[in-house]
DNA sequence: GTATAAAGTTAGTTGAGCCTAATAAATTAT
DNA sequence: ATAATTTATTAGGCTCAACTAACTTTATAC
């Protein structure tokens, strides 16, 4: 039985992978709050149960095995969120620390029944794709444009929780379902990205705005 | 804050607590499945926190303020019971597993939401009270025959769960609500009991059907 | 293409929470 | 009232998953 950390890590794992399913220890360790010495002992340990392939100096990347049961982790992270938005009437911004907190339940019968009351949802609240039963996460063919790297080119195809002033935001700026938009420059420090398109050079988007905006990658 | 193990360890000592507020090493450690010598060293922790109160080779008693932390745990335990059953079609006898999970979860806007959806309740499926939002356990007049000693004498006043089988038991005994019963003893290995009443003398109730029939105790 | 900086690893410690074996106190039986 | 039994504690050790400090490898810059 993985361990509450564990999962963290696998989850991790997951979540910040490049495109070739990559991650450096000092991202994950960034991300999980924990110094890379430790990081380091844990992907040893890991990747002795199979998990990760772990070679010294190496990228981390997940084995197949490892990407299941994060995924798994990341179905139930996802189902929960569902729930306490459509279930429970929590707001979509709310929910994100109380799944944290509740994917780390081993109760299958619990998640299989929220799938089953949910109507067995496909996407979570902001969008994401709920990974199926034995952990496949298909692959949508748009990802959250604050997932995508500065030079890509891509399709606006969605936008997860739609408010007013969201979709007002939007209209001001001239983006609309179907625009086509280069990623110039993405900041660091606030993760906002310098987008052109259109006849619009160098508009700048928020990190709120990219998180919410689903475009697919030309040419994927 | 309250490590998993901690809230295990208060959740026992409330558990298992006598008349007096006591329990013995021996008792906790069975009952959680640790060994004495730590469960000592555990209670040496607990008593710098002042969750409970410890002296050398004296029964352990929880402080007020462990009462109330064990309180607040049991109340999401009982809180979540009650969610299961009324708003996921849960049966009563599948939750205790799976509450003993969430019980864990720190979120009290997500306890405080199962609270307001169930209207507030009093009473868990299994009968047992809800401690209230602030840790108090209001003890209710009643309580399980199965928590009863020998000796007492209670009056039957309601029945936890009853299915139609289990109504019909009852009925072939001739136990009704108001009936007066006196407990005559108790057997220790499977926790049954040797009850009279009215014209039997000495009838056998197992432990479960102890744990279904709530009574209040003479003089009390 | 060497120097510097960044990323990663090794070695050694710590604290939590468990364990066993041995000892001590309290209780029960004779 | 002492012996035997039960209950509890002490001492010492283990594993896990974190840490810091020091070192090594890889990447970047001049």
């Amino acid at each position: 039985m993985n361990s509450l950390n564990e999962e963290n890590y696998l989850k991790a794992l997951l979540n910040h992978s490049n495109q070739q399913g990559e991650v450096n220890v000092k991202d994950l360790s960034k991300h999980l709050g924990i110094k890379m010495p430790s990081v380091t002992s844990m992907m040893k340990k890991m990747a002795e149960k199979k998990l990760v392939h772990y070679e010294s100096y190496k990228p981390l990347r997940l084995t197949e095995k490892g990407i299941k049961e994060a995924a798994l982790i990341i179905r139930k992270h996802r189902l929960t969120e569902m729930f306490l938005v459509e279930k429970m009437g929590f707001r979509w911004d709310e929910v994100h620390d109380i799944a944290e907190q509740i994917e780390h339940v081993k109760a299958p019968e619990f998640f299989a029944k929220m799938d089953e009351l949910l109507g067995f949802p496909k996407f979570d609240p902001h969008g994401s794709p709920i990974p199926d039963k034995n952990g496949t996460l298909v692959w949508s063919t748009w990802v959250k444009l604050s997932e995508c790297a500065a030079g890509d080119e891509v399709k606006v195809v969605a936008v997860t929780k739609s408010s007013e002033e969201f979709l007002k935001f939007l209209n001001s700026r001239k983006i609309a379902l179907g625009l086509h938009v280069k990623i110039q420059s993405i900041e660091s420090f606030d993760k906002s990205m310098v987008v052109s398109y259109e006849n619009h050079n160098a508009e700048t988007l928020s990190a709120t705005v990219c998180e919410r905006l689903l475009v697919s990658v030309e040419g994927k």
